[in-house]
DNA sequence: TGTACATCAGTGAACGCGCGTTCACTGATGTAC
DNA sequence: TGTACATCAGTGAACGCGCGTTCACTGATGTAC
């Protein structure tokens, strides 16, 4: 009853669905979505093209698991960013955490403008848990928290900072989409403290 | 010598290079670069598509003009953010402005993430006044003027302010893109007051 | 003024290519005897 | 244990389509006589 495997199972123990998704994420890790062909995949996977409509419905099927999958590993390699000291500390953690998370994450979103079908198949998708708005989310119920302990101006208001430094974050990362994937991001040094301090003391004189 | 002229040009009097240029440009305007196709612009232009190649090298030609040419329109329709009140009032203003111009340009530039020749041949070409580089440095230009007028703090670094603010409007615009042409940018009203504040007053406690 | 001709921008069917997708076929494995 | 057969996931050539681009042809206009 059990008919051939994949030449590319031979060694392994995964499933080749599962084989599928993790080759498919690693290309949209290394090269972002944008010109990401079933045949990449499949030459990538070691396996036929037809194979990937056995395990799938379409291409957007895959490559919507694909982003997801993307998403929680770097999640996972990321992790939190530390907070717990000062709140400025917590801050320059924050912008730095974001920072690389964007810098992993928006070559594989941005290739994907056009395409709202993958988008509402990753929304299906359950959380995982650190996409671009989620890291707006997570920084405005940090700054909740940190004033209702007064340590944030009580009439701050938590989600307009958010907004400003995740998309600070944002802007930061931007232009490397456009001149294609040349140069690592270069944010020069002090630059976070600079945004941090914009935040804590505003730029009204005193 | 005079061959015959396109029908499109019977009634006008601009010429076929101008017409097909103006006509990309109102495409890009209305449905971004995303799927644009030399057909797509030759049926719009009522005009045969062979003859864009009697104007344009290529298909990335045409678009690096018509892209520039949206951008110089709507530096135009836009115009400058109004300012020449108190530095609130001028932020606001800049604000508005600049969400303004990130949903007139955003669809147009997000369509082309991939395609960094367009971009290159749009660098060559001269500065089309207020692309995203440029509202940040407008911003910039202007908050070094206020600092040294003493109106914003002496400390204050005015680059990290306006990667901050500019950030923000990208930050508000940017959702649209993913999930298709569907609504309007909703920035909920006393959005912008929120984030003004934040930025002249700061989160820290006083 | 009238006629034959030359010019060349405009025309659009056709080309080559790469894409997502399909489906007749292959062949490793389990089952029957 | 050995052999014939059935199963069905894997295979990859082939399909249909849309894209950017080409090029033999058309025909409105200027020129020559």
């Amino acid at each position: 009853m059990a008919p051939r495997r994949a030449a590319a199972l031979r060694d392994g123990d995964v499933s080749l669905r599962d084989h599928l998704i993790a080759t498919a994420t690693r290309l949209v890790a290394e090269r972002g979505t944008a010109g990401l062909t079933v045949r990449d995949i499949a030459r990538a996977a070691d396996v036929a093209v037809g194979v990937l409509y056995n395990h799938f419905a379409d291409k957007e099927e895959l490559l919507a698991l694909a982003l997801h999958e993307h998403v929680r590993s770097t999640g996972r390699r990321l992790g939190q960013p530390v907070t717990g000291g000062t709140l400025a500390e917590d801050l320059r953690a924050f912008v730095v955490h974001a920072l690389e998370v964007h810098a992993a994450i928006l070559p594989a979103f941005a290739g994907l403008v056009g395409q709202p079908e993958v988008f509402a198949r990753f929304d299906a998708l359950p959380d995982p848990m650190a996409d671009g708005r989620g890291l707006r989310a997570a920084l405005a119920d940090h700054l909740r928290a940190e004033r209702d302990r007064g340590r944030v101006a009580a009439g701050a208001d938590v989600d307009a900072v958010a907004t400003l430094v995740v998309g600070a974050c944002h802007e930061l990362v931007l232009p490397r989409l456009y001149r294609g994937p040349g140069a690592t991001v270069e944010v020069p040094p002090g630059y976070v403290d600079a945004l941090v301090s914009t935040v804590l003391d505003g730029i009204a004189p005193r």
